[in-house]
DNA sequence: GTGAAAGCGCTAACAT
DNA sequence: ATGTTAGCGCTTTCAC
């Protein structure tokens, strides 16, 4: 129960010397004799010093922390980046400052805010979804503080930004039903306002044009969670009569139409498959295990603090804004199994 | 694209005023007048400035920030705690910084080190499964750092904790199985010297007391893992054949052990009834429903930070070590909906 | 009512 | 080879 941590000029009291001394003997600078640092050094380990991260960054103006805004924690997709961040961060020395903006624009705002009064030497962002105004994050980069975003950017902020490949996973998937003998694949689509759902809806109008089939509108419905599944149950069943496959913007609204297909009688994938996106865990749970595309989310959030690190440890040199896409991987199980 | 941050020293330069009035201006200082008091909160508005964390850090000694070392960030039990400590840290403004030991010793040693560098008020951990060795706990706590452990913890380590009541839950659950019909019931237990195993196995052999049943050493099988229940097939399926529940020692046992007995024809809950523990997502998504309790993650989280707020700012008395147990939810579902 | 000075822990330019 | 000094941004005691 000793009081506050040993601090340099304890060590310097202690054995008679400087402060200045201490602090160099403990960096080996070479100006410093052996014998001064081996006494320094020796009596530095006995004491347990460790030197106050406060007071490095005070004076470095510099605090080998980064800041890191994300909509929702508890939420697979940003836990897994988070922990690639993590991992990356740990290995280069900076520590992680964790905010949740619970998908709320005025909390985002102060979140972004409390970082910066903490002088974190960069920002990871991915923006909550009723941010309308983006001018905290404008600030932010005007005065010189690092930002990168991730999954969720605004086009308005010139900045580096790490995102899934939306469009090519989608096609990928899609072009993997026809393969398998899918013809007439009901899409699940989530609204087109969200770059996510357009960009979805894009790759699956693609992957039909790739292979000359004729895309029909009646096969895309608006439609994106297991609770509007239920509630469209009716139009959906309707559409299943004509139908032998369903590719959903998510992993959690294909398995909600698949439940609903298989209660209905329908043998999955034989007569209709059906493909999500995400990867969610549960797609290897669900019987049959759900084909679905795999989001990195820990290499995305390795790239972006990848990215981050660069414009922070160059902060001379201030290269124009790079996009990083992350591909996503194909997971072909059970639900999309050979059949048609 | 202007340099550093505004400090109090140049609002003090611009307006021909000294660093201490201004510092007191801005807190409402009684001595200071109010002309110059608006004179110098105006100017700081105008030109945003804000007070530099590390500074004020540095000066009280005390960084208004706390850390969490965690075992896996992206485990839902886990990241949803997070998300707990999260939302209070905010609300009473403290900052959290994060680290993961992927059940790493070595690595929590360090977590733990760079945490106390950076001068966190407080700290929050959640032991790895791979530390045997707590000396750099009890270092920390002896140089007066506050700690509470969560979900996992060390006896040996006088302090606060939060933990899940894992005889009660088994029990309640265990109980609710036996109260719905089933009288002879599979306990898939974890190893019993990790603490959950043991205590979870404790409340199935309660619930069978509590209810007049001879307990059958024979209906105890070690395996916690979908692995393991897929590794030991067969012997479950020959102690199904004289079994009329389940209960696994998580959730995710309990749906492999689930799956498993529906490929083979059982009927789900009306031949065997099955429960699990945790109340994972996948719960409610997989078919049948499954019967679980719920951990309160979030509440969990929650109760850590409280506990460690108390202990950060009444550093001066030092009440003995707290536990606080937090109470499972039964959430009743599916997979033993009446029957037997 | 305001300013000067010291100090939180550390470093670096400038002595000697 | 080592010490002195100043300063990172802020607060606070003491002086006027």
């Amino acid at each position: 129960m000793k009081g506050h941590p040993i601090s340099i000029n304890d060590i310097a009291k202690a054995l008679g010397v400087s402060a200045s001394t201490v602090s160099r003997a403990l960096k080996d600078h070479p100006d410093i004799s052996d014998a001064t640092k081996e006494r320094v050094k020796a009596f530095a380990e006995m004491v347990k010093y460790r030197p106050n991260a406060l007071a490095l960054g005070l004076k470095h103006q510099k605090s080998n922390t980064v800041g890191i805004v994300v909509p929702e924690i508890a939420h697979h997709f940003f836990s897994t980046i988070l922990s690639g961040v993590e991992a990356l961060a740990y290995n280069r020395g900076y520590q992680l400052m964790i905010c949740q903006s619970n998908e709320d624009f005025i909390r985002e705002e102060q979140n972004v805010q409390t970082l910066i009064d903490h002088r974190v030497d960069g920002l990871l962002i991915s923006i909550s979804k009723s941010t309308i105004d983006y001018s905290h994050i404008k600030a932010a980069l005007e005065s010189n503080i690092p930002i990168v975003f991730f999954d969720r950017f605004s086009n308005e902020i010139p900045t580096d930004k790490v995102i899934t490949n939306d469009f090519e996973g989608a096609r990928l998937i899609c072009n993997h039903l026809i393969k398998r003998g899918s013809k007439r694949i009901l899409h699940l689509a989530a609204p087109q306002c969200l770059l996510i759902g357009s960009e979805r809806q894009r790759g699956y109008i693609q992957a039909l044009a790739d292979n000359n089939i004729t895309q029909n509108p009646e096969l895309i419905l608006n439609c994106d969670t297991p609770a509007m599944v239920n509630s469209m149950s009716e139009k959906i069943l309707q559409k299943a009569k004509n139908i032998d496959g369903i590719f959903a913007v998510n992993d959690f609204t294909a398995i909600e139409a698949m439940k609903l297909l298989k209660n209905k009688g329908y043998k999955i994938p034989d007569d209709i498959a059906v493909a999500g996106f995400g990867d969610d865990p549960i797609a290897t749970i669900i019987e049959p295990t759900l084909t679905t595309v795999e989001q990195n989310g820990y290499e995305m959030g390795k790239e972006a603090m990848t990215m981050l690190i660069n414009r922070m440890e160059n902060k001379n040199s201030n290269p124009s804004p790079k996009t990083k896409v992350v591909n996503t991987i194909l997971r072909e199980r059970e639900s999309t199994g050979i059949g048609g």
